[in-house]
DNA sequence: CATGAATGAGCATTCATTCAT
DNA sequence: TATGAATGAATGCTCATTCAT
């Protein structure tokens, strides 16, 4: 019936539309600085209406912390299934990393520069929904790296330290580019270039 | 004259304790969960009485940020007044930088981890004020950099860019650690030791 | 005419659920605290649905009221069809009366011990409707008493007097106990008898 | 110093008019049904303003229900120290709860006519707070029976029947008086000497 | 007949801030 | 200089109700 497909595709699409600009305003003034009213007019919906959609303030902050993991996810799984050389996938995927901050910035930035909303406001289980989900990309970067250390395209032993420091270099660059902040920084080709080699050659 | 000196010293006195007691509760609790009120019973004064030194909450905060990071510059100073080898001088600044954003994580989060339109809150104003302050930190990196590519102990030509890098690649593990938020890192000591040979011998 | 006596049929029995439900719950949760869509959702239907049946909340309860009174007049109507002794009946008369206090709080306390103009909420037509149906119960009260009167089993002579005073007592003891207010009370049994045998004596 | 006590002075009046405009709004609309908002409007004071006075909703209507049980209490008090014989003591107590129930309307009806605010919102300590105070009143009844009891006057042997029994009885004639909800009662000296005779015949 | 979507008014409460004193 | 009293705006959230379908 078409009707009730319209209907449907209405419905996703309101619920995408609250998403959007719920992650633009988190990031733009902050989490606690963002209202529900504010997140309803520029919607211009009701704010009532937004809790057809969430339970409450925390599950949508939730919502967009996990759909940006399972996107990030996604791509990185795609890189592993084109079966490139390990350091050849290494790069892609640190590539793939960043270009998905840039791509989705706001969505990035939330997730990743954000601190954790403390207080009884976020519950455990808000908590541990993202997390599980953010573990998933993380778990994905073990594993890069753990077939590169297998067949000795890189030095080092100890698979969760170098899981954790490239991590921590690649989300500086990310973060730092997405924030925009207006510093003077280089071109971005030239910097992601620069990170990934500097990245890759610590690890040798 | 002894009575205007008294008078100025108790004015100056009262003033730092208020810094301090809202940057005590600013970094305990963060920066939204702190009410001027709050502040005020912990200096035991009236809530009133803190606008008779500072404008609004946003002057407040924008202080302690200032203050700090010009602590911060102080010590990256003080490093190099030391007469290291320049090698050494560059770990020990790298190192200095970390542990002060892991010691001053409200001014570091509201300083390189927030989009630069803070809402109403905090004016263009705010930012720009603590924004060149913390420039002037960046400022003791590049000429770090610039003296070890001068005695040959880094191979890379390019300043600007290995300033960048290296930037990026410590404020990623400040800010992850500073977010706190809730991954299973590794020992700070180790990340933080890890981090700097990585970064170190990348530049080689 | 098959179709048209269906319907009609499901239609009664969709609003007998309704208030059914609805007296349930604002019998367990206290009126206020029993909103449209949890009857709704006890009914398995929209909350919509329900105003097919009942221009508003404050009508939905007033039936429920009115409806209830009729039943305890049809109660008291039943006790006075059994050809008793008159202070046999009198004294049934009175512990029906408590009883049905005790089996419909809200109804009760409704009626009985809320001032007139009960805000925005209930029109006067509202309070007027239940006040009505409650009063028809009253009347029995003083035609029992007229026939003990009559017989001679009670001493006093002014009927009125008696009514409003036995009245007086009887709401007294089921107010209380309505109220559920925290109070040690002794068991109901022995609080009901009690008062019963006290009003009689007195009435001798 | 004149400014202090004029300041503690207003200061204390309009914690009274607070009080004794919510005492009124509480039973007119039902505790429910009144937001602090309303109370504010009558007051012409800001909403947050009642804060300064009164912790939130739940303190404001204990203090509400304890400063009415006080009055009472303060009233049999009066009462006992003036050393009649036991059944007159009795007699004029009885009144003096009726006539300070018909004196204090607003406050008597929300006392003890209004059922407990049930759920989270009022406290197991609010609740304690008010029926400490209640107590208090009630167990001057008791001990006046009790002295009945010891000389002779009254024949029951069950002070605590008998004390709840009187206590509905006297409450079911004051609550109807005061709700003044449009039945035609007799004249209310009348009903009163009426009540009272019925009550005290009833115990001998 | 029944509903899903949406809303506007309302709630208790908190907070940064002002201002007369 | 310091404050106590007061406020207006805001917050997350709920609910009775409406209405197009």
């Amino acid at each position: 019936m078409g009707v009730a497909e319209r209907r449907a595709r209405e419905k996703e699409e309101l619920r995408a539309e609250i998403l959007n600009s719920a992650a633009e305003l988190f990031l733009k003034e902050g989490y606690q600085n963002v209202s529900m009213r504010k997140i309803a007019d520029r919607i211009e919906y009701a704010p009532s209406t937004i809790y057809l959609y969430f339970k409450d303030k925390a599950e949508l902050c939730q919502t967009i912390c996990v759909e940006t993991f399972e996107k990030l996810t996604a791509e990185l799984k795609g890189i592993a299934r084109l079966g490139l050389p390990p350091e050849e996938e290494l790069r892609r995927s640190l590539r793939s990393y960043i270009e998905f901050g840039l791509g989705h910035p706001q969505e990035y930035l939330f997730t990743f520069c954000t601190p954790a909303p403390v207080g009884d406001e976020f519950s455990q289980g808000n908590f541990d929904a993202v997390m599980k989900s953010g573990m998933e990309a993380f778990d994905l970067l073990r594993k890069g790296l753990s077939t590169c250390m297998a067949v000795g395209v890189i030095r080092t032993q100890n698979v969760e330290l170098a899981a954790q420091l490239v991590y921590a270099m690649i989300h500086g660059l990310t973060s730092l580019l997405v924030l925009n902040c207006g510093f003077p920084f280089l071109e971005r080709e030239v910097l992601i270039d620069g990170l990934i080699d500097h990245v890759v050659r610590g690890l040798k």
